[in-house]
RNA sequence: GCCGGGGUGGCGGAAUUGGUAGACGCAAAGGACUUAAAAUCCUUUGGAAGCCGCGCUUCCGUGUGGGUUCGAGUCCCACCCUCGGCACCA
């Protein structure tokens, strides 16, 4: 009775002998180099999906391969821990968010390890452990020390039925996720991280990311939102006030025909306070503050706006233009005011027509020398010549912001100015799962940071979850009533909690020093692992958490924690895992469970077949037929060595050294060679797995076919155990168990997760001979064998020469023949 | 609307620098084994036409239409479809 392909026990028991023997232990060791390879760690929600199983498995063969190529690889693991389902989980079940969050890890661990991955576990970390979320608070200290932490008022949306804030993606058009209500605006006092203090710096180190994918630097720039320009001050009449505005657009400056504020610009209600309809204006005003944001989800929204009745002076012309409010222009970019130039700006274009306002053209395209008096259709948003703009009349626009803006610093009423998209990081959270803020309120002080020796400010656990009031902090009296840590009055503890993104920011450095209890991480130890070799995670997290990620290595480095700018140089962003067309999702049902394919076909099958049916960065379709393809693959292999173990039996000298006598064996190694060249190549140069499984298919394909003929003598019989070697080192990183066992029973006392990387010999990875198509007119019709590096005329010659060529020729003469050495022959006529 | 990715057999995909389109796998069809079925193994498989005929020949074929080139899935221009990101960003 041959034994069958056990895959459950088999799976078992590597992964108990990997834990045991500690074999993906990383050791800081001399004389090998480093390499830190990691996923992105996953929230952990209760189970795992085939978004993680896919990603994980990427890292892990990258993981093995290293090792195998001799790396010390660091390669960990842990836990997004803090966050929002845990407390809508305590609401809904009545589990405490700390139990409900360890059930979950618990589990997902369980999982992870039967997949088989290559975790160093003593390394694994989980935020919502006061000895990591600690560092969150000690690095918030920091910031705030230098500025880059700070409280301002900002509007947030707000639910008046549950009394809390609302995260935007929790209203929903403009309704309360939870209870329907009408959102509102309201203005809180918030945390703010300086993000913008590093904008230039995010942007301009995008150009050491060469080894990220284009699109996400190109979202990450659009993002930061950088726009050069100019900032004019146009005077109010008859005030004290100046109106900035900023514009990439100085050179439209004669064809402003009204100034535009937002409802909540500070100088709003005082331009209104002398207006005959104040009562009105001001009411609008209010309503528009109050619904503001709540638009964002619809973006056909009516342009309004009223006239202020004031005028304002424009510094180039003198020309008194009226000042209007309106809803399009938004107070948190720039200066919360614009110049309006309706006949170069689509949107001021549509509200001048909307409220007949004059639309002035300053702009002509180039060639054009004036274009006739006519009524525009739509702004002109392009680069021109300048008309009816005074001294400027006739510059290129390029041209002329350089020459109106050196003017506007030479008289002072404006200068060049540089703005970005990007705002400061909110973090503040009225939520209780989340690091607190280390933060105390004295009446005598005002804000006052804890005392670092005081951290970690712990989350304290005899908290009430209702979900009905504001944050559950706030009601726990031992928590809030603290005292103050400079005068030792009484004091009131901040109860908001760090947005969860923080604890991801620097979680790649603490798996340098998991276990610090000093600082965040150990210096030396970061510096001998980072920066990440590579880095892999779904493309979801192009903008926030990678900037974030990036922005908070900036300001370890400027605290003097580490030297590197950046933490990843390079990123493997994943395609997402579809079925059906559609996202896997419970709503829509069509989620297939990892566990359930690990019963049926175990981790080396579905490892396998995730990486096989799609390049990495490329969408993944589910298909259940895929998988049993891969299934039966390793079954086929098991089989086929099962019955052959007797040739690991023999005491055959290797045939390494030497050439095989017969066809077949030239053929088997030719192809072993170019086989590990190839999967050598596809793992650690293209990361296209997929391919690098189908040329492993390749070749033990061919061994089945050749085997036949060479496992009759004693020197094809030797062949075959090195193809059969080389198969289960290349596949090793795939489908690691299978390999292990079937390693172990061809007689190898060493782990294969421990054995060298094949090497291939160049020699025999290139074919001795070649196929030369020989083309008529640029179309294939004949081919031709040649050996490699044949000389130029002869193999122009045999070309020539072939009977079908002969027949298209017809005894013409070709007018060329074009030659590319080794491919191919193309005949002109 | 702006920015970006993608469109190749019945399906997932391969073709790495402009040089044999369809590797590998799935599905399908036929055959072997079997009392039978499953499993397994072998063969065939882009489309069309032809041929004294079981293998070869010819033509067509990588979203559409043009272009560059001896040669284009790959480069250029225009368009269509699709997926993602941003969306009053001045």
């Amino acid at each position: 009775m041959k034994p069958e392909y056990r895959f459950r026990d088999i799976e078992a028991k590597w992964q108990k002998k990997w834990e045991e023997a500690g074999t993906f232990a990383s050791r800081e060791v001399e004389g090998a180099p480093r390499y830190y390879c990691l996923e992105m760690f996953p929230y952990p929600s209760g189970r795992i999906h085939m978004g993680h199983v896919r990603n994980y498995s990427i890292g892990d063969v990258i993981a093995r391969f290293k090792k195998m190529k001799g790396f010390n690889v660091l390669h960990p693991i842990g836990w997004d821990a803090l966050g929002l389902p845990a407390e809508n989980a305590a609401i809904k079940h009545g589990v405490h968010p700390h139990q409900w969050t360890m059930e979950n890890i618990d589990y997902m661990r369980s999982q992870l390890k039967k997949m088989g991955f290559s975790y160093d576990w003593s390394r694994e970390i989980s935020t919502c452990d006061p000895g990591y979320y600690r560092w969150n608070q000690w690095i918030f200290l920091q910031l705030y020390k230098r500025g880059l932490a700070y409280r301002k008022k900002s509007w947030v949306n707000w639910c008046p039925q549950c009394q809390t804030v609302l995260a935007n993606e929790q209203v929903i058009s403009g309704c309360c996720w939870r209870c329907d209500a009408q959102a509102e605006q309201k203005e809180m006092e918030q945390w703010f991280l300086k993000i913008t203090a590093y904008a230039e710096e995010l942007l301009s180190g995008h150009e050491k990311l060469v080894k990220w994918p284009e699109h996400v630097l190109i979202m990450q720039k659009n993002w930061i939102g950088k726009s050069e320009g100019t900032t004019v001050s146009f005077p109010v009449v008859d005030r004290e006030e100046v109106i900035d505005v900023f514009t990439t657009r100085v050179d439209t400056i004669y064809g402003a025909t009204f100034l535009a504020l937002a409802p909540d610009h500070p100088l709003t209600l005082k331009l209104l306070e002398r207006s005959p309809q104040k009562d009105r204006l001001v009411k609008w005003v209010k309503d528009q503050i109050a619904q503001r944001s709540l638009h964002r989800e619809e973006p056909e929204e009516r342009k309004e706006g009223i006239d202020t009745g004031q005028r304002a002076v424009n510094p180039y012309n003198g020309e008194e233009i009226p000042i209007w409010i309106v809803n399009y222009v938004l107070m948190d970019y720039g200066t919360g005011a614009i110049m309006a130039v309706p006949a170069h700006d689509a949107r001021d274009f549509e509200f001048a027509r909307q409220y007949n306002l004059e639309i002035r053209e300053v702009i002509v395209p180039s060639g054009f020398a004036e274009r006739e008096e006519s009524e525009l259709e739509t702004a002109f948003e392009e680069y021109g010549v300048l008309v009816n703009s005074g001294p400027f009349s006739g510059l290129e626009s390029r041209r002329a912001i350089e020459e109106m803006t050196k003017l506007a610093e030479e008289k002072g009423f404006g200068h060049r100015s540089i703005l970005y998209r990007l705002r400061d990081w909110g973090i503040s959270r009225q939520r209780y799962w989340g690091t607190p803020i280390p933060i105390v309120y004295c009446q005598r002080c005002g804000v006052v940071g804890v005392p670092e020796e005081e951290l970690p400010v712990v989350l304290p656990s005899d908290v009430e979850f209702k979900g009905l009031e504001g944050s559950p902090l706030e009601k726990v009296a031992s928590f809030t009533n603290t005292t103050c840590p400079q005068c030792g009055g009484p004091a009131r503890r901040e109860t908001d909690t760090m947005d969860t993104f923080f604890d991801s920011s620097w979680y790649y450095f603490r798996y340098c020093s998991p276990h610090e209890s000093s600082q965040p991480f150990n210096p030396q130890l970061g510096a001998y692992w980072m920066p990440v070799d590579l880095y892999i995670g779904g493309v979801e997290h192009a903008i926030l958490h990678l900037i974030y990620a990036r922005f908070f290595c900036k300001v370890l480095r400027d605290l003097g924690l580490t030297k590197e700018d950046e933490p990843f140089p390079h990123l493997l962003a994943q395609g997402m895992v579809t079925k059906d067309g559609a996202a896997m999702s419970k709503s829509r049902g069509n989620v297939v469970d990892p566990d359930e394919m690990i019963q049926k076909y175990g981790a080396d099958t579905l490892r396998l077949f995730i990486l096989f049916a799609a390049p990495p960065e490329k969408e993944f379709a589910w298909n259940e037929k895929g998988i049993e393809g891969c299934f039966r693959f390793l079954n086929r292999l098991w089989t086929y060595f099962i019955d052959h173990l007797d040739i690991f039996e023999e005491k055959t000298a290797s045939s390494t050294s030497t050439a095989p006598s017969s066809d077949s064996g030239r053929r088997l190694k030719t192809k072993v060679h170019q086989t590990i060249k190839k999967v050598t190549e596809d793992i650690e140069q293209r990361y296209h797995l997929n391919t690098a499984i189908s040329a492993i298919m390749e070749l033990f394909n061919l061994l089945k076919k050749e085997g036949e003929t060479l496992k009759k003598n004693p020197e094809g019989r030797a062949l075959l155990r090195e193809t059969m070697e080389s198969i289960l080192l290349l596949l090793n990183p795939f489908a690691p168990h299978l390999g292990e066992e079937l390693w172990a029973m061809t007689g190898h006392r060493a782990m294969l997760a421990e054995t060298p990387w094949p090497k291939f010999d160049p020699q025999w990875a290139e074919e001795e001979k070649v196929t030369i198509v020989v083309q008529v007119n640029g179309k294939l019709r004949d081919k031709l064998e040649m050996a490699k590096d044949s000389e130029d005329r002869l193999v122009r010659e045999e070309a020539l020469k072939l009977p079908k060529i002969q027949k298209y020729l017809q005894g013409q003469t070709p007018k060329k023949v074009i030659y590319i050495p080794n491919k191919l022959v193309n005949i002109v006529l």
